[in-house]
DNA sequence: TTCCGACAGTGGGGTCGCAAT
DNA sequence: ATTGCGACCCCACTATCGGAA
């Protein structure tokens, strides 16, 4: 198949708003594919690389060679090109890997050429992706969606699944199963504002788990082998010893675990995430970061143990085998309970000791990896700031056009200036984005056609975030984590803003 | 007819490792 | 030694479609 009819199915999808016909032209591409090609058909038109990822970025694509009139590239030549480039490193790499892109992009038209650059930045937006995809999937192939979406669960990468469903029917999807050392897409949770409101989504019964604000790891044991895995799936082993060593001590050699790893100071309370996550991405001399940064590992779920799979039980069922196997000291720490008070108390006391918040868990939802179900819902504390707006940038895709993304700052009274502590586009409806935009370039002060707008600092809004951590990018050394918009205040002025000491008082 | 679950899109701060400067 | 870049750790929120109620 060549690359060209990837492309067109690509804009008309892109062009398509309803989803059914976004499918439909989908399933009819897959439909035509030979089973060589599908894989990568599939992995392209749901925005992703067979390679994942191969070192090319946005920034690598800056100036690109003339188009080509005709089409004549095949999916499985641009795959090969593209996994020369991923196998290209050491001195002179760079180079190397220019000439490779140029060489790609120059035997492609300008429509492919468009394509690739989307494909390989991440930004296809053609507002298909794999939930779209399954069901394309599934209508070419004539399987269940249901089963699609199961032997993605089981064997998480979906180009595999779509190929065994387009040539191998309902037969080859249900030959997938759960297999020891590859990864399953991991179960995520929605958000709730309170334990109450969340206890209420679940109705009755829940189990409530402190959220440790760490690195998600999902480990598997095979015999003496173990293997940890990330949340999208990378295989981070190498990087978490102490994870290794302390599944290695179980008396069980068949098992699949989900939890986390964190930093905690010596006396148990966590460190930063920064340092967790500087800990677990460090790779080059792991046992002095060992040493200096020890991690720790909660467990919270288990989907294989002594060899049954359990994903399809239930959450309470799980956890009690679970609990049998594992050290209490392994455990997150956990209350079943449908009494809010309790819940709340709970919440509280996770806050208290430095945590992220609850995962509140229905004791009846079986492990649905990869869907945020309602089986868990998040809770985390909320703190909000009335800020003013420094400066916007222009927004791009569906916001183009509009200013989006807000300059935070906080008042500095020993200045009588603004000490910028980061940006947000979050929280922003159509109506808002409108709005703002003939605001701000009322505002505006100086040139309005960069990406940056900068404005008169009279603007104030309120925001809500989830803390303040180090910075070593902004003047005041702070910045805020996960900043919203909640509103404008229109009836606040910028001299009565919040300062830079509330912002301090937030710190750690 | 209205409601709501799932999805895609739009980006945020921070860190590491590598290659180039 | 420093800088630029890609990748990936954490992530919140709104708009939209289409099936459920």
């Amino acid at each position: 198949m060549l690359l060209i009819d990837v492309a067109r199915v690509s804009e008309e999808v892109a062009r398509t708003s309803s989803r059914l016909g976004k499918i439909r032209l989908l399933a009819e591409l897959l439909g035509r594919v030979e089973a060589a090609e599908s894989e990568i058909a599939i992995a392209y038109l749901s925005g992703e690389l067979p390679q994942r990822q191969v070192g090319v970025g946005y920034r690598s694509l800056a100036d690109l060679p003339d188009p080509k009139q005709v089409a004549t590239m095949t999916l499985t030549e641009v795959d090969a090109l593209l996994s020369r480039i991923k196998a290209l490193s050491g001195a002179g790499s760079q180079a190397g890997r220019r000439a490779l892109v140029a060489e790609l992009f120059a035997g492609a038209t300008s429509q492919e050429q468009s394509f690739l650059l989307r494909l390989l930045t991440g930004e296809l937006r053609q507002g298909a992706l794999n939930g779209v995809m399954v069901e394309a999937v599934a209508q070419a192939s004539g399987a269940p969606a249901a089963e699609v979406r199961r032997a993605l669960t089981l064997r998480g990468w979906l180009p595999a699944v779509g190929r065994a469903a387009l040539f191998g029917g309902v037969e080859a999807l249900r030959a997938f199963r759960i297999e020891v050392g590859r990864p399953v897409s991991p179960m995520l949770a929605q958000s709730a504002p309170s334990v109450t409101a969340a206890l209420e989504r679940i109705g009755g019964e829940a189990a409530l788990e402190w959220k440790l604000d760490g690195v998600r790891v999902q480990v598997h044991r095979s015999g003496e082998a173990v293997t940890a895995f990330s949340r999208t799936l990378d295989d981070i082993t190498a990087q978490v010893p102490e994870l290794v060593e302390a599944v290695r001590a179980l008396p069980y050699d068949d098992l699949i675990l989900d939890g986390e790893v964190i930093a905690l100071r010596p006396d148990g309370r966590p460190q930063p995430f920064q340092v967790t996550a500087s800990r677990v991405a460090s790779r080059t001399d792991v046992e002095r970061a060992r040493r200096e940064t020890p991690l720790s590992v909660f467990f919270f779920d288990a989907l294989r143990l002594c060899g049954a799979d359990l994903l399809d039980l239930p959450g309470a069922e799980r956890h009690a085998a679970l609990a049998d196997a594992v050290p209490e000291a392994l455990l997150t720490p956990r209350l079943v309970t449908a009494d809010p008070a309790a819940g709340e108390e709970f919440f509280t006391e996770a806050v208290r000791r430095g945590h992220e918040g609850v995962v509140v868990k229905s004791p009846h939802t079986p492990y649905t990896a990869g869907r945020r179900g309602a089986g868990w819902i998040k809770v985390k504390p909320r703190h909000t700031l009335d800020l003013v707006v420094l400066a916007v940038e222009w927004g791009s895709g569906r916001r183009r056009g509009k200013l989006s993304n807000l300059h935070l700052g906080a008042r500095d009274p020993r200045t009588g200036g603004f000490v910028m502590l980061g940006k947000t586009f979050k929280g922003l409806t159509d109506e808002l984005l409108e709005w703002q935009t003939r605001r701000f370039l009322e505002l505006a002060d100086g040139p309005a056609d960069g990406w940056v707008v900068r404005m008169r600092p009279e603007q104030v809004v309120e925001v809500a975030f989830d803390g303040v951590q180090r910075s070593p990018r902004y003047p005041g050394g702070m910045a805020l984590r996960f900043a919203r918009v909640l509103r404008y205040r229109h009836d606040k002025r910028a001299e009565e803003a919040d300062t830079v000491d509330s912002v301090r008082a937030l710190m750690p």
